[in-house]
DNA sequence: CTTGACTCTGTGCCTATGTACAGGGTTTAT
DNA sequence: ATAAACCCTGTACATAGGCACAGAGTCAAG
C-alpha cells in the first residue's frame, strides 16, 4: 500500500521539522488540509515543493512575509505578475548594492588594520570608535 | 551650572532611544553607574562614544553579540578584530554573490513574461509553481 | 514651594521564526 | 490485540532587539 503523506512524511520530505509545517501553515504559507472526521490530515504532494520554495527563497535572504507576496503571485495575470516580479527585482538590485558598499567598507577597515605595526591601536575599533560620520 | 550627564542627556547625545540604554545595560553592553543613594545615575562621556560605536558596528551588520565580543576584544590584540572583521566580510560576499543569482533568475523570468501573448499560462508563476531545484 | 520634566524599578508587549511539550486520539506493525 | 509510532489541539517558551507604560521618587526653574 502507498502510503499517505502525512504531516510526519511531508516534513520529512521537505526536510523541515513538523511543527515548522505547522506554523507555515498558521501563518498561511501553506494550505492546511482539511480533517477527515477521523484520523489525519493527508496533504497533496505539491506542498512538498511548496516548502522547499520556501526555504531556498529564506536561503535567498528573503522573510516568511515576502515569501508569502512571491506565492501570491500565482494568482494573477501575466502582467501583474511581472510588475511583481520587476519590484522584487529592483528591491533584491537595492540589496546588493548595499551589501556591496558594506563589503567595501570592512575592506578599507581590513586593509588599513593590516598596513600597521601597532597592536595596541587597532585601526577597525578606532574607526568604529571615533567622533567621524564616514561611516 | 554644568549639566550633569543623566540617561536622558546620553541618550539623546548618542541619537538612542532611553529605552535602548536600558536594554544595552541589562545585555552587559554599557556599565551602568552606581545609583547614587538618592537622585539620578551620572554617565561618563565615554558613555556615549560606546553607543555610537555599537550604533555603527550595528550598521555594518554586526549582531549585539558580536559588538560585545568586538568590544571586549578592543583592548586586545589587532589581529582578533581583524579575523572578526574578515568574517563578517566572507559572510556579506556570501549574499552578495547569493542575491545576484536570484537577480538573474528573476531577469530570466521577467523576460520569459515578456515575450509570451498567453496571459493564462504565466512562466514565472509556472516556475515558482514547479517542480523544479532550479530556483 | 510648586510644577513640570525627568529618572527609577519592574513588567509587559512587539515582530519573526520557529521549537517543545502535554494530554489526548489514531494507525500500523508485530 | 497490543504497543510503538504517529497525529491532533493548544499552549508555552526561545532568540534578538528593543518599545511602552505604571507608579513612585527626584530635581530644577520660576
Amino acid at each position: 500500500m502507498v502510503k499517505a503523506l502525512t504531516i510526519g512524511y511531508l516534513a520529512r520530505m521537505a526536510g523541515v521539522n513538523i511543527e515548522t509545517v505547522r506554523y507555515y501553515q498558521r501563518t498561511g504559507l501553506i494550505d492546511e488540509p482539511p480533517k477527515p472526521s477521523s484520523g489525519y490530515r493527508i496533504y497533496p504532494l505539491q506542498t512538498v515543493d511548496r516548502i522547499k520554495f520556501i526555504k531556498r527563497a529564506q536561503g535567498l535572504g528573503f522573510s516568511l512575509k515576502e515569501i508569502n507576496e512571491l506565492l501570491e503571485l500565482g494568482d494573477g495575470h501575466c502582467a501583474d505578475v511581472r510588475v511583481k516580479a520587476e519590484e522584487k527585482r529592483a528591491h533584491i538590485e537595492q540589496q546588493i548594492i548595499e551589501l556591496t558598499k558594506l563589503r567595501n567598507t570592512l575592506d578599507t577597515l581590513i586593509n588599513s588594520c593590516q598596513n600597521t605595526d601597532d597592536s595596541v591601536h587597532c585601526p577597525i575599533v578606532e574607526t568604529l570608535a571615533g567622533q567621524g560620520t564616514e561611516l
